[in-house]
DNA sequence: TAATAAAAAGACCTAAATATCTTTTATTAT
DNA sequence: ATAATAAAAGATATTTAGGTCTTTTTATTA
């Protein structure tokens, strides 16, 4: 559903809002590092992130990304489409050209459910909140380490 | 989050199972031309499909696919394992190697509701389900005409 | 039994997503 | 100023999904 490079996006995004400070910019390397993600791919979703101001950089030694109070208020939804386009949370599930209320495919009412219901999650999910979590120990952003 | 051979697949057997009876079987032609989907793609996936017993086929003249009644209640979830795996549906929605209760990503909780729920709408849901749709009149397999 | 029709099979092609490598630019510290 | 560091940018490579083309096999019917 969600492409790679965007769940890597997502992943990093939560990686520099949990470990960024005023005093500290996160480097590619770390995060490819922690998160197990290759090096430039990961290099790639940054700089398109950056371009569209979810996080900022610097360039240099002791340059890196980092990512203010106000941009982690901004909802998952807003990174995908970002890096994906929305285009799935208007798509029809069975591949018809237009999914729509007077000419729906027989999935059409019980597809919409989840794929809505997603859209609203994502919509109002901030990086914040899944920032929160990984603070509060309820939740991780890393592999378990027997996974790597 | 379904491939394109999936949805051509779930397509085709609903075409077949609505057009088919004992007198007439469907050939790739005409359910090509009706759905618009490329021919030999498609012939590709309907022979996975007969491997696996869910519709059949003759050669010859006057040969085509059809599907048996009691094919016709086999599940969609069924169809998607054959084309796609079920991998979907236990995969981390953040890309964590490992969708796991202790060691979940910030999304687990929320994006377990969906992804279980799409699981359990797949698994209830058979090709009869579908094709009744198509034949009250509920719903349709083809395009309208003008997003042809 | 020959011609024909249709699926099966196999080889091949294309486009998009994913990943890597190299060079350039900006920043900092010496 | 110079060297070192780190991101930006650009070029290239690999993998996978999607799609096409050709040949073979099987069944029908004239
Ligand atoms: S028409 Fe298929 S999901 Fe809406
Ligand atoms: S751990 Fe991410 S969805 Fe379960």
């Amino acid at each position: 559903m969600l492409s790679k490079s965007c769940v890597y996006a997502l992943r990093a995004i939560v990686y520099i809002g949990h470990n960024c400070s005023d005093t500290k910019k996160i480097g590619i390397k770390e995060i490819g590092e922690e998160l197990e993600l290759p090096f430039h791919f990961l290099s790639k979703i940054l700089q398109r992130l950056v371009k569209h101001h979810i996080i900022q950089s610097t360039k240099g030694p002791h340059g890196g990304f980092y990512i203010s109070e106000e941009a982690k208020q901004v909802n998952i939804l807003r990174i995908i489409d970002i890096i994906d386009g929305l285009s799935f949370f208007e798509k029809c599930g069975l591949g018809l050209k237009e999914c729509s209320e007077t000419h729906p495919c027989p999935l059409h009412n019980d597809f919409k459910v989840f794929r809505d219901g997603l859209y609203h999650l994502f919509l109002k999910k901030t990086i914040a909140d899944l920032v929160i979590k990984i603070e509060d120990g309820n939740a991780f952003i890393s592999n378990l380490p027997q996974n790597k």
